[in-house]
DNA sequence: CATAGACATTGACAACCGTCGATGTCTGCT
DNA sequence: AGCAGACATCGACGGTTGTCAATGTCTATG
């Protein structure tokens, strides 16, 4: 899906730069994984998932706590899931939600480094 | 319209959480500068700055590599300003602009945090 | 002083985003 | 089979955002 391209656009001449710039699709990229956590609800459902002993938790205990609505709240699980943060595992009749190992970490690692 | 929950839901019983979750008001805070490198221009803003050798870039330097007009750039810098990321200071006719020292890492600290 | 250049600000517009109610889909139970 | 509960999807609506052209502000220079 993301196309790591490290094209060298012009090492030759001009050492404007100590080393290269983001690249117009690696920023595309990153931004993406971004605006996923670049909302206050869903830094929110990441962190009660995070900070839940069993490392997952299903959408019925989510809606509560965040004082949204089950379909927003599963709209903003979606973002999350379809960024890579989050999983999905369905046991029966719930959805379970729980943090992608490293997931943050390596977004938290691509921020320092841009 | 957000009213600060914090209140302990049920601390007696269930202990559902290991550690506590963002509050809403950090959330808040948190989203709002996340969305300021939420978007693949500011991302190439950013990186064409801190690729720097000077460590410093002024707009004029900045309108061609992302191929966009001087009004959007200097807002963009503005968005990256006002979150901490980059400072701004004036020579003559020129502004230069830099990366705030610890802006990012302190950034991705606080998302791998989260 | 007048002019030119660098940058910021304003106003407008289309595209996107967060939210909700209504509805659909699946699972488990009686 | 029928029903109830958990979750996803859809359609719609208001608010936000990225972009530009036009204009304003300041600085240096002739």
């Amino acid at each position: 899906m993301t196309l790591l391209q490290t094209t060298v656009s012009d090492a030759c001449c001009a050492p404007t730069s100590s080393r290269e710039p983001l690249g117009a699709s690696e920023a595309d990229s990153l931004a993406h994984t971004l605006k996923a956590i670049a909302d206050p609800t869903r830094l929110r459902l990441v962190s009660i998932i995070a900070a839940s002993t069993e490392g997952e938790v299903c959408v019925c205990d989510l809606t509560d706590p965040v004082g949204l609505s089950q379909p927003t709240v599963s709209h903003h699980l979606k973002v999350l899931v379809d960024a890579g943060i989050l999983s999905r595992e369905k046991r029966g009749t719930w959805a379970y939600y729980s943090l992608v190992p490293g997931g943050l970490s390596s977004l938290a690692t691509q921020v320092a480094g841009v």
